[in-house]
DNA sequence: ATATAGTTTAACCATATGGTTAACAAAAGT
DNA sequence: ACTTTTGTTAACCATATGGTTAAACTATAT
């Protein structure tokens, strides 16, 4: 085994232990110790490898916020009809949120607590960008394909609907008094019924 | 003063800043001596008071979910038609968390990190009951007046759009590139756009 | 074989943190 | 008046926590 491969398993591993633990405790909640262990070394490895928590935590972060950005493009840069569009995104994106289930919240928890972060975020090359989405929405305004929007307002609908149901699971599966199987359903079923949903509201 | 008057104003003090800071900071994130300070008290004051931080957290929660549920009742048991109920709530809602931003964030953060938590809920007087607004959105759909959906779906998609904005708002900000102004003001459309946006998606 | 660079660990350290104690002050009850 | 109860504080305490250090171990190069 070459130095190479060690370093990036056991760096790598950290940075998956590292993942696991803060998406489900946040940064202040998370604590070195308990990454260790999850990863099966020693604490000072830790900062051998990330010198902080801080600095551990960001490339948790910055790892966890380029895996949804793409995500997001997908729905903002992309050449097909606004509606099949809207109908893809939804079903892809509920798909991905099921695979990474606590994500979104992380990412959203942590930029509340740290709002200035996004800024650096922004620098980022594939940062998603909007103006595609905007005039593709005005032009099928424009067309009379659509009721009249502003493109921001549909925007943050689709991410909404979409992101939402799993952020606030715990609450409303107490308010809707349902199982873990059932709120899974009621997740799959969403795959086309949110589309369903914003279509309607917005087809002429 | 008598004893009571001091009591209380004490005690309330301590909840007041406990609330700001633990809404702020979340339970792992708030620190004892940070709530003392806000409370212009000494840190033991706030074990004479709650014990523990445990308690104390628990006192805040419970206030700021009691808080919460009306709102969600307003929607659910109330006799009004569906379309009015939907315009009220959007409207008041959002109002409501203007009012106080960081409450959504906070429930559902914690309720995240706890799940086991939302059985206590469960079994508060003023806990939400669904069964009026499902029936009425049955009948609806029965009348004709609007498309079929599951009321389940159709309580989750109103949650979702009027609280999402604020939850994600730090990303969202960057996301559209706005200002807090511009912000505050898109939200300030959605008290009728957004009941505006429902109603369109599920009337026939 | 041996030096060298990189990797891993156990033992520490300084500080932060939730919580306790004991003394004191202020009211209220008698 | 004085005793008891309630409220408040400063000083402490035990432990947890992020981080450091120095030594040991491993693999590679010479």
């Amino acid at each position: 085994m070459t130095t190479d491969t060690k370093n990036l398993n056991t760096e790598s591993e950290i940075l998956n232990a590292a993942k696991r633990i803060f998406q489900l405790k946040g940064m202040d909640g998370a604590r070195m110790q308990e990454i260790a262990d999850e990863a099966n070394i020693n604490k000072s490895l830790l900062h051998y490898y990330y010198r902080s928590k801080q600095l551990l935590f960001e490339a948790v972060f910055k790892s966890a916020f380029s895996l949804l950005a793409p995500q997001l493009n997908s729905v903002l840069n992309d050449d097909s009809p606004l509606f099949d569009k809207i109908r893809n995104f939804t079903n892809n994106y509920i798909s991905f949120v099921v695979k990474h289930p606590y994500l979104p919240n992380f990412i959203i928890q942590e930029l509340n607590k740290n709002p200035e972060f996004v800024k650096n975020l922004l620098a980022e090359r594939h940062f998603p960008n909007i103006e595609k989405f905007s005039s593709q929405v005005d032009e099928q305004i424009a067309e009379g394909v659509i009721k009249p929007i502003k493109p921001t307002q549909l925007l943050i609908n689709i991410i909404a609907l979409n992101l939402f149901p799993f952020m606030a699971a715990p609450l409303l599966k107490g308010l809707l008094k349902v199982d873990d199987t059932t709120y899974r359903q009621l997740m799959e079923d969403r795959k086309t019924e949110v589309a369903d949903f914003i279509i309607n509201a917005i087809k002429l």
